[in-house]
DNA sequence: GCCAACGTTGGC
DNA sequence: GCCAACGTTGGC
Protein backbone atom coordinates (compact mmCIF):
# COMPACT_ATOMS: atom_id res chain seq x y z
CA UNK A 1 0.00 0.00 0.00
CA UNK A 2 1.14 3.32 -0.97
CA UNK A 3 0.20 7.03 -0.72
CA UNK A 4 0.22 9.18 -3.71
CA UNK A 5 -0.66 12.52 -4.75
CA UNK A 6 -2.54 13.17 -8.18
CA UNK A 7 -2.72 16.81 -9.43
CA UNK A 8 -5.33 18.33 -11.52
CA UNK A 9 -6.01 21.37 -13.15
CA UNK A 10 -9.70 22.31 -11.46
CA UNK A 11 -10.63 24.05 -14.58
CA UNK A 12 -10.72 20.85 -15.81
CA UNK A 13 -11.53 18.15 -13.55
CA UNK A 14 -11.73 19.15 -9.93
CA UNK A 15 -12.22 17.41 -6.94
CA UNK A 16 -15.87 18.36 -6.51
CA UNK A 17 -16.10 16.62 -9.68
CA UNK A 18 -15.11 13.47 -8.49
CA UNK A 19 -17.16 13.92 -5.68
CA UNK A 20 -19.85 14.10 -7.91
CA UNK A 21 -19.04 11.64 -10.41
CA UNK A 22 -18.35 8.60 -7.48
CA UNK A 23 -15.30 7.61 -9.20
CA UNK A 24 -13.38 8.29 -12.35
CA UNK A 25 -10.67 6.50 -14.79
CA UNK A 26 -7.29 9.39 -14.26
CA UNK A 27 -6.28 10.02 -17.39
CA UNK A 28 -4.54 12.23 -18.80
CA UNK A 29 -1.14 11.52 -18.18
CA UNK A 30 1.46 11.24 -20.29
CA UNK A 31 4.50 12.11 -18.32
CA UNK A 32 6.62 8.75 -18.33
CA UNK A 33 7.40 8.94 -14.79
CA UNK A 34 3.99 9.69 -13.87
CA UNK A 35 3.33 6.56 -15.41
CA UNK A 36 5.73 4.41 -14.11
CA UNK A 37 4.32 5.82 -10.52
CA UNK A 38 0.79 5.09 -11.79
CA UNK A 39 1.84 1.44 -12.91
CA UNK A 40 2.89 1.04 -9.34
CA UNK A 41 -0.50 1.60 -7.89
CA UNK A 42 -2.15 -0.96 -6.67
CA UNK A 43 -6.30 -1.15 -5.40
CA UNK A 44 -6.28 0.03 -2.16
CA UNK A 45 -4.00 3.15 -2.38
CA UNK A 46 -4.49 6.82 -0.92
CA UNK A 47 -4.10 9.44 -2.89
CA UNK A 48 -4.29 13.60 -1.83
CA UNK A 49 -5.79 15.26 -4.64
CA UNK A 50 -4.36 18.78 -5.35
CA UNK A 51 -5.38 21.75 -7.59
CA UNK A 52 -2.76 23.47 -9.81
CA UNK A 53 -3.43 26.97 -11.22
CA UNK A 54 -4.41 29.68 -8.75
CA UNK A 55 -5.37 27.25 -6.11
CA UNK A 56 -2.26 25.33 -5.40
CA UNK A 57 -3.50 23.12 -2.75
CA UNK A 58 -4.40 19.78 -1.31
CA UNK A 59 -7.77 19.29 -1.21
CA UNK A 60 -9.46 16.54 -0.98
CA UNK A 61 -8.54 12.98 -0.04
CA UNK A 62 -8.94 9.59 -2.70
CA UNK A 63 -8.43 5.80 -2.67
CA UNK A 64 -7.46 3.57 -5.87
CA UNK A 65 -9.97 1.37 -6.61
CA UNK A 66 -8.29 -0.76 -10.21
CA UNK A 67 -5.22 -1.49 -11.11
CA UNK A 68 -3.89 -0.05 -14.00
CA UNK A 69 -5.07 -0.62 -16.90
CA UNK A 70 -4.39 0.50 -20.70
CA UNK A 71 -6.18 3.73 -21.74
CA UNK A 72 -9.27 2.67 -23.51
CA UNK A 73 -9.44 6.25 -24.80
CA UNK A 74 -5.51 6.44 -26.24
CA UNK A 75 -4.72 4.62 -29.15
CA UNK A 76 -0.87 3.71 -27.46
CA UNK A 77 -1.10 1.32 -24.48
CA UNK A 78 1.66 2.44 -22.78
CA UNK A 79 -0.93 5.29 -21.46
CA UNK A 80 -2.31 3.70 -18.14
CA UNK A 81 -4.75 4.84 -15.98
CA UNK A 82 -6.24 4.45 -12.55
CA UNK A 83 -9.56 4.29 -11.40
CA UNK A 84 -10.02 6.42 -8.25
CA UNK A 85 -13.23 7.09 -5.85
CA UNK A 86 -13.28 10.17 -3.63
CA UNK A 87 -12.79 8.96 -0.06
CA UNK A 88 -13.45 13.09 1.51
CA UNK A 89 -12.74 16.52 1.05
CA UNK A 90 -10.30 17.62 3.79
CA UNK A 91 -11.66 20.14 6.60
CA UNK A 92 -9.49 22.36 4.67
CA UNK A 93 -6.98 22.92 1.58
CA UNK A 94 -3.73 22.21 2.26
CA UNK A 95 -1.80 25.37 -0.02
CA UNK A 96 1.59 24.67 -1.43
CA UNK A 97 2.80 27.70 0.86
CA UNK A 98 1.88 25.83 3.75
CA UNK A 99 3.58 22.69 3.03
CA UNK A 100 6.91 24.57 1.80
CA UNK A 101 6.67 26.34 4.88
CA UNK A 102 6.40 22.74 6.97
CA UNK A 103 10.28 22.17 7.76
CA UNK A 104 9.22 18.35 8.05
CA UNK A 105 8.24 17.89 4.63
CA UNK A 106 11.14 18.77 3.33
CA UNK A 107 12.40 17.36 0.31
CA UNK A 108 8.83 16.28 -0.35
CA UNK A 109 8.96 15.16 -4.25
CA UNK A 110 5.88 18.16 -5.00
CA UNK A 111 9.08 20.53 -4.43
CA UNK A 112 11.53 18.47 -5.97
CA UNK A 113 10.12 18.18 -9.28
CA UNK A 114 6.55 20.74 -9.40
CA UNK A 115 5.42 19.46 -12.83
CA UNK A 116 5.14 15.73 -12.29
CA UNK A 117 1.49 15.08 -12.43
CA UNK A 118 1.84 11.84 -9.72
CA UNK A 119 3.42 12.24 -7.30
CA UNK A 120 4.90 9.75 -4.10
CA UNK A 121 3.69 10.60 -1.12
CA UNK A 122 5.43 8.73 2.32
CA UNK A 123 3.61 7.89 5.12
CA UNK A 124 4.99 10.46 7.34
CA UNK A 125 4.11 12.98 4.60
CA UNK A 126 0.76 12.26 4.47
CA UNK A 127 -0.26 12.39 8.10
CA UNK A 128 1.75 15.50 8.41
CA UNK A 129 -0.73 16.63 5.47
CA UNK A 130 -3.73 15.57 6.70
CA UNK A 131 -2.89 17.13 10.41
CA UNK A 132 -2.07 20.21 8.74
CA UNK A 133 -5.66 20.61 7.30
CA UNK A 134 -6.97 20.26 10.71
CA UNK A 135 -5.58 22.92 12.02
C1' DG B 1 22.71 8.12 -30.23
C1' DC B 2 23.41 13.01 -29.41
C1' DC B 3 21.88 17.43 -28.68
C1' DA B 4 19.83 21.87 -30.00
C1' DA B 5 15.47 23.77 -30.52
C1' DC B 6 11.13 23.96 -29.14
C1' DG B 7 6.82 23.32 -26.39
C1' DT B 8 4.55 22.71 -21.98
C1' DT B 9 3.81 22.97 -17.18
C1' DG B 10 3.43 25.12 -12.98
C1' DG B 11 4.91 28.49 -9.63
C1' DC B 12 5.58 33.16 -8.75
C1' DG C 1 2.67 37.75 -17.80
C1' DC C 2 7.05 35.82 -17.06
C1' DC C 3 10.36 32.39 -16.59
C1' DA C 4 12.67 28.13 -14.90
C1' DA C 5 12.60 23.34 -15.30
C1' DC C 6 11.81 19.66 -17.77
C1' DG C 7 10.31 16.59 -21.62
C1' DT C 8 10.02 15.74 -26.50
C1' DT C 9 11.19 16.14 -31.19
C1' DG C 10 13.84 16.08 -35.20
C1' DG C 11 18.11 16.73 -37.75
C1' DC C 12 22.42 15.02 -38.14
Amino acid sequence: MANWLLKTEPSVYAFEELVRDKKTAWDGVANNLALIHLRAMVPGDRALVYHTDDERAAIGTAQVTSKPYADPNAGDPKLVVVDVKPVKKLPRPVTLAQMKANPKLEGFELFRNSRLSVVPVTDTQWDLIVAMSQT
